[in-house]
DNA sequence: GCCGATTTGTCCGTATGTATC
DNA sequence: CGATACATACGGACAAATCGG
């Protein structure tokens, strides 16, 4: 069950609302039912909307209560400000996936991969290439630097299965943050080769850093989409003022 | 001046960040030594560093410090986690922005629009339609549906300068959530026709709606880009398990 | 391996400010 | 104007993880 107290109060009421217990455009029980329903304080409780709040579920109006925001949608191949591995997004959404290894290899960091990753020049890491096929066709090409000091054992079976999953439950290291990038390239003749890019001349790339529990940069992979397979959900939030200068109104 | 105290400390050591006062790879002072500095409580200074977290400058580390992995980066279409209009991203990055607007019209919402967008079948928008040059080369073709009731008063006029200018400063609404979706599409024939396309056969798709101060629907965007000019960032962090069982490590 | 100091994580209770109705 | 609801801030208590002796 859930650590914290506040994490089983914000499943409980994301629950509640993706039911539609609380429905679409309605207002939630004021604070003060709610922390009397579970039996909390109010400290407790707000937490669990602000988190609530931030992945677009809800939203608090000052003076009058906090409003549902959300409404159910199609599947998407990301969840919002969620770090989830190739296989639990496909495992989620109910597909088919078979990962292909087409190059394993150690390398040392040269000067071009250190400046895109922030890894150190010579750094020794595992480079690994990887096709991803979902229901028979190749839709994505995974190009994985890992760090060999921090990443040990790696070898290309690991990496035909799930990395991640060695990576946590074998090496029990946590993974913690993920800085991603989405940019649209034109496709590279290796895209071409090893993708069924369906006539579509470039492809999405989702570049990417993971750090784990400490901190460190162990990762940088850059994720190259057949477009017409790509999707990416998130939700903003209004800042007070336009950074700058500060206007009375 | 930040109206809330911890706004106050966010900014105050996000500079700091920015500045690498604080380098990249090292560790914050701690709690305590800042709640000195800052003269407040632990909770003040928690939510400013919560705020820093979530934007992927900072990564805590129980019983170790809180460690900074924001390294200074190359200028971005997007921030991350903040909504910004057309105009404030341009600035921002210094940028010569031009504004056409190619249509405008009253239109009541049809079935198709109406499950694309959540706004009620009849319900009266204002249909537009803008092409955005940066630098003389069309990059952007953005269709905007604005609720008529909640946007009163909209005109050409208004929608070749900023419509979120109008709607900020003239109506005194507040726009707080944004949900946005990106994905990538063939390019249509008027993509083709009012944007500079560079070869590309395809647009990136900026799909999204936005919500008021009381949480309601007041506008539904697509956003067409050309695909060489988009990027997107984001920060995202890793939930205890992923969703299904607990098992017990 | 244990213990104690340090540091972050969680939770509580309370007081005051501010917006809405 | 008062009642209600969310927003901010304070201070304290204990838990959990890390690290060094």
């Amino acid at each position: 069950m859930p650590r914290a107290k506040y994490e089983g109060i914000y499943r409980s009421i994301k629950q509640k609302i993706e039911a539609q217990d609380y429905p679409y455009q309605s207002l939630l029980p004021a604070e003060s039912e709610l922390i009397g329903e579970y039996g909390c304080a109010r400290n407790t409780l707000r937490r669990a909307l602000a988190e609530l709040t931030d992945q677009g579920y809800l939203q608090p109006i000052q003076g009058k209560g906090v409003r549902v925001i959300y409404r159910p949608a199609g599947k998407t191949a990301f969840l919002i400000g969620v770090i989830e591995s190739f296989q639990e997004t496909n495992e989620r959404n109910g597909l088919h996936a078979v990962t292909r290894v087409v190059r394993f290899e150690g390398i040392e960091t040269d000067e071009r991969l250190a400046s895109q990753s922030g890894f150190m020049v010579g750094e020794p890491l595992w480079a690994i290439e990887r096709v991803r096929y979902l229901d028979g066709k190749a839709l994505i090409r995974d190009v994985n630097y890992f760090s060999q000091a921090m990443v040990p054992g790696l070898t290309a079976e690991i990496a035909a299965q799930s990395i991640y999953e060695y990576i946590e439950k074998t090496l029990h290291m946590r993974i913690t943050t993920t800085k991603r990038r989405v940019t649209v390239e034109r496709a590279a003749a290796r895209d071409e080769e090893l993708l069924d890019l369906d006539g579509y001349g470039s492809v999405v790339v989702v570049s990417s850093l993971t750090f784990d529990g400490d901190g460190l940069l162990f990762e940088y992979t850059q994720s190259r989409h057949q477009p017409a397979s790509f999707c990416f959900e998130d939700t903003a939030t209004r800042r007070r003022a336009p950074a700058g200068g500060e206007q009375g109104r």
